[in-house]
DNA sequence: TTCGGTGCCGGAATCGTTTGCGCAAATAAA
DNA sequence: TTTATTTGCGCAAACGATTCCGGCACCGAA
């Protein structure tokens, strides 16, 4: 089974011209005579001529695509980021070439390595859980490859990086929660090595300290998959709420977490029903039992910004030496579950 | 900004050999002397080289790709099912290109394009909602690209295909409506011309007529935009309600129709609140106010076996002649709000 | 010594396209 | 008429890899 297209060649036969004169008549070049011109144009508009991209990918040594690297595509914030890359992706003339890691630091090397050979003009990731070691990233962006970071960025890269203020919408989350006068806010959050971990707990103990409340590190419970795994969150949710002291809050640290806890926390059917809140991009939280309140990331835009960045980078004719760091803001959409007369409510 | 990588010629200078020799020794031809390729293997393995896949697809006129459209990857039968593609697809050597439609016909038209220009071996495909002409399609179809429907088929084409049977899962679903009792089901559905949608309506008239419940043409709307344009499901919803006789229970025919549908009506807040029941492979059905009963797809089954099929096509050295109609059983997760009793306690 | 065979390797074509260079004919200038 | 310039086009190399074909050297056999 094979499909054949035209070529360069059989216009070339068929009007009796070499291929370089079609291929410049093509292109409109000056040197080839307005009649050649027409016959070539029209030859190739009646046998629907398409370049072939593959030859030219191989002969121009880049391919007008660019590839992406997220966790998973089943996430509401990658899918969200993956239309705002499209979005100008597809204005620019860029292809999108989508590949899913998995939290799998052995995955997302072998897509990032793929893609490359492949010849994509650059990259748009956010690391997976797993990935400590960016050593088949750093080595690629040695030797040229453009990069950007997204959402989950590293400092072992200089490069652009778009994120969601991830401190502040951390902050502001744990400050509601304070508001609403509870007391002892749980942090389920993913794999510590993450810079979004890493900056969501920073916001979350500040604001603790803010309010004079002290932090304790036996209130955080890491999920290195990110709440792909039930086992492993209904196993931080159980050693948490076997502790003398429960906790009287939860704060969900990712979507795919944020999703999954509220599950498992629903199925416990708790007597005294604790305040929730988590990051997601779910279109749906209002439709939840109870209403769920989100911090709510501007994914699209994030997905955009980075493309900018990208498709910049790689039409630069000189090396980028300056980076920009882009942080948009977060918005914290205030439900039922977080709402303690709610919960007090919901109790009685 | 470019992006170097060592080539066989490099090998070849090093070594003081001919690029023949060097290719040949890499893949360990017989006519080459074991110290030879020893020295070679040994220079390749220190420079790392890999061989260019893109000069290898225009040689071998083969890509080891495969192509993928569907609607949305925000909706989560197709990423469900797009993991299911690559479960198989990544074990077979082959690499996965995914590409929404938006449902839009020219943005399918336009990807197919540049998949099959770009010399994926493959393609699956999802239709979008706007697809009723495709003869970009049969016409890649007919010169020799192998295709396989996925979910929403057509028969215009010759081909695998793969799907939920979309006619029991609907008419189980209306069936148990009618088993709760409600009398006057809405099916709020998507594009009349997509095969889901008729197989789906198929279902719900079957399953009506077996009770004894005249089919009314006035209960069942359509929405091209799948519920992707809320405006157009909030229409959709405001007409039935503003009836004289407004339905008791509605059944969301696709994933994000569903979703769409149920929010609506809850934002409704209607004093007599309706059964439900839709088409969705949600994983947090449970989550919701009431918990929703669903008809859930086997998704990830479905990509799995469409994608086999692909591959066994591309790699058929004949051309295929007898096609399968796989057909996948859907489960009904049932669960509050299809209850007739929970509708009427929710109310008191 | 010559012939046939085998082992090992290089030359060159090929995939589809672009492009530097050169060449012939036509036109313009001398 | 001769020389210079322009116009219009073809040849061939290049991108990276594979592969057909052929060649050289060395061996044993006749």
């Amino acid at each position: 089974m094979k499909f054949e297209s035209a070529t360069i060649k059989d216009i070339a036969k068929a009007l009796n011209l070499s291929t370089s004169t079609v291929s410049r008549a093509l292109r409109g070049s000056y040197e080839i005579s307005s009649e050649t011109k027409k016959q070539v144009l029209e030859y190739a508009e009646k046998i629907n001529y398409r370049p072939n991209p593959i030859a030219l990918s191989l002969k121009e040594r880049r391919t007008r695509a660019i590839g992406v690297v997220v966790s998973e595509i089943a996430n509401n914030f990658f899918s969200q980021a993956i239309n705002g890359i499209e979005s100008i992706a597809y204005n620019r003339g860029y292809h999108v070439i989508i590949t899913q890691s998995h939290e799998s630091h052995e995955r997302e090397k072998v897509n990032v390595e793929h893609m490359a050979a492949r010849g994509v003009d650059g990259l748009l990731i956010s690391l997976s859980s797993e990935s400590v070691d960016i050593a088949h990233l750093r080595e690629l962006h040695e030797k040229g490859m453009p990069i950007v970071f997204f959402d989950r960025v590293s400092d072992e890269i200089e490069t652009h990086t778009v994120t969601a203020n991830n401190y502040w919408g951390s902050y502001h989350a744990t400050e509601h929660l304070i508001y609403q006068e509870f007391k002892r806010i749980a942090h389920i959050t993913a794999s510590p090595h993450l810079s979004i971990t890493r900056e969501r707990l920073e916001g979350y103990k500040d604001a603790l300290a803010k309010h004079n409340i002290p932090f304790r590190e036996d209130l955080i419970r890491y999920c290195p998959h990110g709440g792909m795994k039930v086992p492993e969150v209904e196993e931080a949710i159980g050693s948490l709420m076997k502790a003398k002291n429960k906790p009287d809050a939860f704060f969900g640290g990712g979507d795919r977490l944020t999703m999954t806890c509220f599950g498992i926390l629903k199925r416990m059917k708790l007597k005294k029903e604790p305040g929730f809140i988590g990051f997601t991009n779910t279109a749906v939280g209002d439709l939840f039992s109870p209403a769920i309140t989100v911090i709510k990331q501007p994914a699209f835009e994030i997905g955009q910004s980075a493309t900018e960045f990208l498709i910049q980078m790689i039409e630069s004719k000189r090396p980028i030496t300056e980076f920009q760091h882009k942080v948009l803001e977060t918005e914290l959409v205030i439900r039922e579950s977080s709402k303690k007369e709610a919960v007090a409510k919901r109790e009685a």
